[in-house]
DNA sequence: GCTTTGACTCTCG
DNA sequence: TCGAGAGCCAAAG
């Protein structure tokens, strides 16, 4: 299993209206490229099935999305999830660490 | 096969 | 508050 391969295993496992980061995300694979894993979610073949728009930028920040930051924060809120000025609201509450 | 780029993050000033 | 620099890894050129 490569490295994109295990980034998109874990992203699977986050809940709907949950969000977690690219850090803690490399921070489960034992690595600190956080760029890979931003790397390897945008060109995330699974699209559907691996909800990549739960994953934001350590600082609560939206990121980055393969179609738009936009169409990424309208997926967010349609979970539950508010979002200000290209921000997380109550980020540290729904921020998911994978215990 | 080396260089550049990127949905990143941390530390300094 | 903000930007530059460094560190890290995978993919594309």
């Amino acid at each position: 299993m490569g490295f994109n391969e295990r980034v998109w295993q874990l992203t699977k496992r986050i809940p709907k209206g949950r969000v977690t980061t690219y850090r803690i995300l490399a921070a489960k694979l034992r690595t600190k490229a956080y760029r890979a894993v931003g790397n390897a979610l945008n060109k995330n073949p699974y699209s559907p099935r691996v909800p990549c728009h739960r994953i934001v930028r350590s600082d609560g920040g939206v990121g980055g999305f393969a179609r738009g930051t936009r169409k990424k924060i309208e997926m967010l809120e349609k979970e539950g999830i508010k979002i200000k000025r290209n921000k997380i609201v109550s980020f540290e509450k729904i921020l998911y660490k994978f215990n």
